[in-house]
RNA sequence: CGGGCUAUAGCGCAGUCUGGUAGCGCGUUCGUCUGGGGGACGAAAGGUCGUGAGUUCGAAUCUCGCUAGCCCGACCA
């Protein structure tokens, strides 16, 4: 993209409302604008990474054998009142009268339309296993919004939900959401901890929500320190194998790890005093498995290999979409702006030619700028007549991972200068090398 | 939902106490010089001062109502 074309629109001051670094940047990147108290429009900037992010969550997920569909934000009240949750959910559900005079609500959670889509397609164990999921937006009517996006009122999440016909399968559901939530963070080069959590109205046994470590973190954390050491990484799993999700699942929580909600200081002196630590955590995503609760209300059963009727074991699982465009930036970034992990950076690399208008430097910028597009990349060309400053502290701000600068003087010499935003470490090479080695880091991404 | 606060140009703010023709910085537009970390000079555009009523010869300024937004707490993904 051309930066002359595109629309950015950064702000050099900082917005007075804004409070943490998050909620400073993504206004002052231009990506996002407020329509009203936790209520956002996501601008271009702002909306690329969001799909990007939601892109790894499909993957992932399909990945693990779960399937796509994708449900109303408007729900039907009737359903609520079948589940029990329509009187107990409180002022956080928007409520909305049709013309009808019908009562209808902005969901804030998918459970009853879920069950609802499969007990009346569902009636034999032999459809069973079954984990659908989807993306959409949601709406909480949070009594006080704050934080922009990461506590906004309006928010995109993906919610899963497993059936199952035994309690354990159930489980081995829960387990291979563990394990595939772990891989989907580790993509998107963050590092969310599994923590044992309270339910909340969504109701339940089990839970466990996943907590990136950062200073203006809602949460209250206390953890082993050997705990961070832990990765995924890119090792093969069966996602089908009860075994190795378990197996996962125990590496992964055997450790101390919890929230204020669930900690238990008599547990946590047991860690070595030299590992234990309490730091602030953000919530990106949460698992539950709640077994019957809603299956028995609302009569979702199937008919098992003996031929008698049981309602299904369910969980349900969350991921917070827009949530992490603002958790990433707050475990990214530095006093100049935004500092992207390569896989969800809105372009990967950026141009700038510091001197717009010379023949050399607009020739390299453009030959640049195509070869990075034919090799599959997506650059962002800052092709405007700024200064120089004025151009670096832009592509500092919207947190383009690497940046290739290109000026008259080294174009003398026959080099550009690649730069990581990161590190800051620059190297010069020619623009076919620059080119190559672009095409290298984002091989594996 | 308790407590505190704010609303003046696209953004950040002053002016309000003490009523008298609305200002600064950044940004924007045009021109010239510039050109490796938000450059300089010159010119210009842009505001029914959140909204409604009241007091007054006169209200951004004083009074009352309303609306929106922010902060602390409780709550929450």
């Amino acid at each position: 993209m051309r930066l002359s074309r595109y629309f950015l629109p950064i702000l050099k001051e900082t917005p007075s409302d804004a409070q943490i670094a998050s909620h400073r940047l993504m206004l002052r990147a231009g990506m996002i604008r407020q329509a009203s108290a936790g209520i956002y429009s996501w601008l271009p900037l702002g909306y690329k990474v969001l799909r990007r992010i939601e892109q790894i969550v499909h993957e992932e997920q399909q990945r693990a054998g779960h399937i796509p569909l994708l449900m109303p934000t408007i729900q039907s009240a009737d359903l609520w009142r079948e589940s029990g949750r329509y009187d107990d959910y409180g002022q956080e559900m928007l409520r909305i009268r049709d013309r009808h005079d019908r009562d209808m609500l902005y969901g804030p959670t998918n459970e009853e339309l879920i069950t609802d889509i499969f007990r009346s397609h569902v009636q034999s164990y032999k459809d069973l296993p079954l984990t659908l999921y989807h993306i959409q937006w949601k709406f909480r009517d949070e009594v006080r919004p704050r934080f922009g996006v990461m506590r906004g009122r309006e928010f995109l999440m993906k919610d899963g939900y497993n059936f199952d016909l035994t309690k354990e399968d159930a489980l081995h559901s829960y387990n291979r959401h563990l394990v595939s939530y772990l891989r989907t963070y580790e993509r998107m080069g963050l590092q969310a901890i599994p923590m044992r959590a309270d339910s909340g109205p969504i109701g339940g046994d089990d839970t466990h929500e996943f907590l990136v470590l950062a200073d203006t973190g809602e949460s209250e954390v206390f953890y082993d320190s050997q705990i961070t050491d832990l990765k995924f990484g890119d090792r093969a799993i069966d996602y089908d194998s009860h075994d190795a999700c378990r197996a996962v699942l125990e590496e992964f929580t055997s450790r101390y790890a919890r929230t204020d909600e669930t900690h238990d200081e008599a547990e946590f002196a047991k860690v070595p005093e030299e590992r234990r630590r309490t730091a602030r955590g953000i919530e990106v995503g949460q698992i539950f498995y709640f077994g019957t609760k809603y299956s028995e209300p609302m009569g979702a059963t199937v008919l098992g290999p003996d031929g008698t009727r049981s309602p299904v074991h369910m969980g349900s699982h969350g991921i917070g979409v827009s949530r992490l465009v603002g958790a990433l930036i707050e475990a990214n970034h530095d006093d100049k702006g935004i500092i992207w992990p390569e896989e969800v950076a809105p372009f990967q690399i950026g141009i700038v030619n510091l001197k717009q208008g010379d023949t050399d430097a607009d020739a390299a910028c453009e030959g640049l700028y195509q070869g990075l597009k034919s090799r599959g990349l997506d650059p962002l060309y800052d092709d405007r007549e700024e200064r120089a400053g004025a151009k670096f502290a832009t592509m500092d701000l919207v947190g383009c991972p690497w940046r290739i600068t290109v000026g008259p003087r080294g174009l003398k010499n026959g080099v550009v200068e690649l730069t990581s935003r990161r590190t800051g470490e620059s190297e010069e090479m020619s623009p076919e090398a620059a080119l190559d080695r672009c095409a290298q880091i984002f091989a594996g991404v």
